[in-house]
DNA sequence: AAAATAAATTGATCCAGATCAAGGCACGAT
DNA sequence: ATCGTGCCTTGATCTGGATCAATTTATTTT
């Protein structure tokens, strides 16, 4: 019903709602940065004065407390980044954001992305389905790390992974365990014994980073009854 | 740095950017009813013909899959509820609600309702303000229950009572101590327990449903460290 | 006011998963 | 190669808080 997935399933719509005009003005009010795995995208707090669009790469969207974090959400490319600096009252980062692997992002001027608000409804419309879908998905995570158990929130992670990112059973993982830890929510070192049995429980093949989903129907069971 | 409390501080200011015109039909298309305690408002799944608005009263809103609840957050007067469905592909309820005490909620039909986004812009732009301080309200509330132990979780709910619901360090709780658990997110025994530690130390005084905060620092400082 | 029902309190037990500690392994730097 | 530094893995231990069970106190219902 609920599920810990932290990864939109679609790419942002909002910008086909521009005019052709409006798409030019956009490419001159934005510009594209690198990022390389690892890098700080922004920075909880610091003041925004850009929208980003995760044009290639992985990011995750990430609170932090500086003792503890707390992942909300891993974006694919084809989505939008600190969409919540544009509220009147919060124009700072709301949450920090890093490279899960080498990424581009492009950066895109907040006054012209509030200016695109106010002119065109169909520009805003699209915002407001994009931040619905944003809460929707963010309250299943959080219904998840709340309440099912370890066992089902990695289960639902891998799946996720399979789905969403890789669209395959079988996945070189480029994260560590400890960030497939800080996904589910659970130790590094819990991670790595339910790893092992399901394992032993022949539910997936592992080898190092090497992932492959062997019995899909039994971790999507896991997963929902947590 | 991050709150588990539920309660959004200001009342939405959407409505005062429709014009008087605009206003005028706001009234035609909508209907206010009353809820008696304890009675759902709405239901997760559902289907949504209508936003709906707190007029008088208290409502929970929570996720549930017939297992485990979770409050995602509480509304006071002056705010609107179920906005998550205005959205093209979500247009059933995202979470269910209940009157936390006897309420009056107004429904907005959705139809008009997604006019006014679409003709009046500084509506949309009121609304995504609504929408993004949701956001960042239920991402601190997540934060808080996953991160944050049991002690700190009840000092902010009782914290946040005091400044958002009551605006006074001493208040008379209409909720059970089963609410008081839900809310943050404990079972109703560890509250009772905590509670009559609370008392011991001295931080609030304590008798029945009518608690007064004694150490407002203390239970901040409790709240913080988690 | 007595009976029935629900809520609050207290104590006892239990367990999922964190944390701590220690080795094994891989890989970039010297 | 070998040193170091950081991941991964495994085992041992600890604990916050849930759950279960039983009693007491409120609140309805009749």
């Amino acid at each position: 019903m609920f599920t810990g997935c932290t990864i939109s399933p679609h790419h942002c719509a909002c910008f086909n709602k521009l005019t052709e005009e409006q798409k030019k003005q956009l490419e001159t009010k934005s510009v594209t940065i690198k990022y390389k795995k690892g890098e700080v995208i922004c920075k909880q707090g610091s003041f925004a004065s850009h929208i980003l669009y995760i044009e290639k790469g992985l990011a995750k969207v990430y609170l932090d407390d500086g003792q503890n974090s707390l992942v909300l959400k891993v974006i694919p490319p084809g989505n939008l980044l600190g969409l919540t600096s544009i509220s009147e009252e919060n124009n700072n980062f709301q949450y920090s954001a890093m490279a899960y692997l080498d990424s581009e992002v492009k950066q895109i001027d907040i006054s012209f992305f509030k200016q695109m608000l106010i002119q065109n409804p169909g520009f805003a419309k699209e915002v407001i389905d994009i931040l619905i879908s944003n809460s929707i998905q963010i309250n299943g995570r959080f219904f998840c790390l709340t309440h099912k158990q370890s066992y089902g929130r990695l289960a639902d992670i891998l799946l996720c992974l399979a789905d969403r990112i890789f669209k395959s059973q079988e996945f070189e993982l480029n994260l560590s365990r400890k960030d497939l830890a800080e996904l589910s929510g659970i130790s590094a070192e819990t991670v790595v014994r339910m790893l092992k049995k399901f394992k032993e429980e022949d539910l997936i093949q592992l080898d190092g980073k090497s992932f492959k989903i062997k019995d899909y129907a039994k971790l999507k069971r896991i997963s929902e009854i947590g």
